[in-house]
DNA sequence: TCTGGTAATATTGTCGACAACAAGTTAGGC
DNA sequence: GCCTAACTTGTTGTCGACAATATTACCAGA
């Protein structure tokens, strides 16, 4: 069984800690909690009707994950996205989702290509159904993304990428709804990257996915870039 | 100013948490702490004097560096390297820091790259007097990636590499001492990987840091491989 | 009116105790 | 004699209260 994916991230629930880092997690990327703006532990802890104990375990575990930032004795902020960050990522993601093409060419299993040609076809029926609306890409591509990390076989670049980096990728996404006519040249270029890995041909894989990302910023960076320009012209 | 780094990590210390977190660290990573042995909470607690409050903060932190792994309801162990996860983090590294030579050469300034020459200068020194001692590499060598890292300006790619990663490397480094007649080597790729920066060649800084990690790897997968072989020999 | 200091308030950091859970141990039955 | 089950012990999870610190508001003086 080659991990499933309904819902992204919801491994057990064992703790109130984990719950509550869940329900924050969710509400961070939903957007319900405004970037920026300031959380306080009393505030929370009531509103979550827990204790502040377990909920400083959550606020440390969403500081890990880049999603609050907190600075001692003041408090905690939801993280501010900038334009410069959101390149950052961009080339974090570019480095180590090419290393992962490069190793999943060569550590991947025949069942697990096999996934992802399915997560390829499910995509085609759905953009088959709403053609052109960018829709698909929503959680589509990460699990797409998603599964090439996970065919990495590497346990470290999957934490990183995985447990680390998608959690800001889903709140870039949700914070300014991608895209343009970009999804049908990402669908045709996971396409090629599949047949790379499938190939075995680690060097082809790495570059694909390096490009592919690569294209991937420069889209988001120009849509920030006119957002920016279009805020800055109405408003001051 | 550019981040002089007598010590690596001690970004002053104005909690309890903090404080026993460095001091776990510094515990975990030279070696006080044996890699696999179990953790307890009110064994530290009364070691270091300090409330379970503070120290399971600590313990959080060392959990997202890699340093303790913990079960929910079980407990948190020393972290065991095994040759896999060793190859894994040099992996992570190949692609990070390959990535981050090349934005080093495009965004490093005149100042940075002088410093950067600075530390060659410093360990070439050093290298004259304990001549094939491959001493220098302790944390000469760690300083000299920090500061390509630090060169990238990108601050994401900072966090990763210098606040995650560069622990779990120090670890490996005091557990299998390393090397042999890489020290030199690794030397001369140093001066090159500068000389690439400073010519603003992002390609060719690329692809020679890309190099100098792989070639590094291999040596401490051979030097670990022959460890292995040698126990499994003597025992069992 | 503005600036500086001081007091009040709210939030974070820390602590000790209690509850829930897991593992190890011992006693009982087959 | 061995397996099972309950018990005991120790550890983790959770809670509420107290102490230390930062922010805010207010007042006095220039």
């Amino acid at each position: 069984m080659t991990t499933s994916s309904p819902d992204l991230a919801t491994p057990e629930v064992r703790t109130l800690a984990e719950r509550v880092f869940n329900q924050l997690q969710s509400a961070i990327v939903r957007g319900d909690l405004a970037p920026g703006s300031k959380i306080t532990e009393p505030g929370l802890s009531k509103t979550y009707g827990i204790s502040r104990g377990p909920l400083r375990e959550a606020m440390r575990r969403l500081e890990t994950h880049r999603l609050i930032e907190r600075v001692p004795h003041v408090g905690a902020r939801v993280v501010k996205l900038s334009m410069k960050e959101l390149i950052e990522l961009f080339d974090v993601r570019e480095a180590l989702e090419s290393m992962a093409a490069r190793l999943a060419a060569e550590h991947m299993t025949a069942e697990e290509i096999a996934g992802l040609r399915e997560v390829l076809a499910v995509h085609e029926r759905q953009a088959d159904l709403r053609r052109g609306e960018a829709y698909f890409q929503r959680e589509g591509d990460l699990d797409f993304h998603y599964r090439i990390v996970q065919g990495s076989h590497n346990r470290m670049l999957m934490t990183i990428l995985c447990d680390d980096l998608y959690y800001l990728v889903r709140l870039y996404r949700t914070q300014f709804s991608a895209s343009g006519s970009r999804p049908q040249r990402a669908f045709v270029e996971h396409h090629r990257i599949v047949d790379a890995i499938e190939a075995g041909d680690a060097e082809l894989s790495e570059l694909l996915m390096r490009r592919h990302v690569s294209a991937s910023r420069a889209n988001v960076a120009e849509r920030y870039a006119a957002i920016l320009d279009q805020e800055s012209t109405q408003s001051q």
